[in-house]
DNA sequence: GCAAAAGTGTTTCCCCTACACCCATGG
DNA sequence: CCATGGGTGTAGGGGAAACACTTTTGC
């Protein structure tokens, strides 16, 4: 039995980049150029180079869609139906993405396709069986936020508490006690109130805090467990 | 851009079979029977066939191990570093799975390989990448087990409380006190009551329960969280 | 001075924890 | 009768949840 006696399926990576638009959480989606699911939504992907990691492949397509270098990525979970790509045998393996928007000023589009931000409660049809991925996805999302630190990556470094827990009401689905909240997530200990203050807005300008990375990875070897 | 253009990686599936030994738990491991590797021992694997979707290899990989034909299991996570397999690039889909050693009397072995029961806290050193793709499959139980109704799986399917909680405490690693266990799981409603009693114990035989799958489905639609 | 968001404490209640003894059964 | 695990209740503490008003700032 040599390896390479097996027919082989192809191999792509797909990506579920999450940003954070003014009242509402978007993914980005590219329009599909070619057959199969010409003109259809589809969640940016590509093959996987035969000498590059899954990881590279994934940072890879990240960076050509968005212009960003590096941003939080996970790997979600790999989709292997025998019938999931019209053109023969595809097996994808998704990861999903956070990413600032208002911080690198994001724009899709910059390659050959046209791409675009959606809210995630208003999408499209999508091609393949990116829909499931999808919503694999905004699954895991949901069920991490809570207990790992990954609704900051969605904000600027400095940040406001009421940017933070807009945040997490966005990707929760519900609405969080303002007092509460910020009791529970300051007696965390895992933020750094900085000395400025929000500017340009028309009231009391609000504290920035930052994220302290290094204390959470301190704690956490210690046992700690995050948690909204 | 035809999809037949690139070359491929192989594509295989690993699965990480946990079994409840006496005190213990244990992981299935297969003796290789060629290079590379060969004498090492490794998790059971093999290829994803071109008409077979991964969990159907996965399914296949697990029965002709065990024999076992229904058994739970999930994807874990994808392994796709250049060099894990010097024969060249292969990627690996990695499920875990859980197995009721007491009820099925598996017998590792019945292939032409040697398979064995290893205890989870005394692996010999693994072939491939296999040392740290059990280490991923560890890490999720152990985070999985606490909040999703799993640890039923290692058992028969009439269990006692007592049972279950050494199932927890050897996932889990420290003991729980058994008044608090017994509370927690039974205000849960989860587990059925059953008319029978342990049998052939040399002391006071204890209560069987089961698990109740169509309520917890019912309850888990409905919003509620298990939680140990 | 008004609109808009920032910022701040206290009480109540429930759940988690800690903890020790009697009971049933087989040998 | 003894060894072995089965089975049970309560008190105290800590964290989560509920809840409303004052402060700051720009216009």
């Amino acid at each position: 039995m040599y390896i390479y006696d097996y027919p082989r399926p192809a191999l792509t990576v797909d990506c579920i980049i999450f940003g954070l638009g003014e009242n509402s959480l978007k993914v980005l989606l590219v329009e599909r150029a070619d057959e199969p699911f010409k003109g259809m939504w589809a969640l940016p992907g590509g093959f996987v180079d035969i000498n590059e990691t899954i990881d590279a492949a994934a940072r890879r397509e990240l960076e050509e869609e968005t212009g960003i270098q590096s941003m939080f990525m996970e790997q979600l979970y790999t989709f292997g139906d025998v019938h999931r790509d019209p053109r023969g045998r595809v097996v994808s393996v998704a990861y999903y993405a956070l990413v600032n928007l208002s911080e690198y000023n994001v724009q899709p589009g910059s390659d050959a396709h046209r791409a675009e931000w959606h809210e995630v409660s208003q999408l499209p049809p999508l091609a393949f069986d990116h829909t499931l991925i999808f919503e694999t996805a905004l699954k895991r999302l949901k069920g991490k936020v809570r207990y790992q630190p990954i609704g900051f990556e969605l904000l600027p470094e400095k940040f406001a508490l009421s940017q933070l827990q807009r945040v997490y009401e966005l990707i929760i689905g519900k609405e969080l006690d303002k007092r509460n909240f910020r009791k529970k997530i300051l007696s965390m200990g895992l933020l750094i109130e900085l000395p400025e203050r929000q500017k340009g807005v028309s009231h009391r300008a609000a504290k920035l805090y930052k994220f302290d990375k290094a204390k959470y990875r301190q704690l956490e070897a210690e046992g700690f467990m995050f948690e909204i």
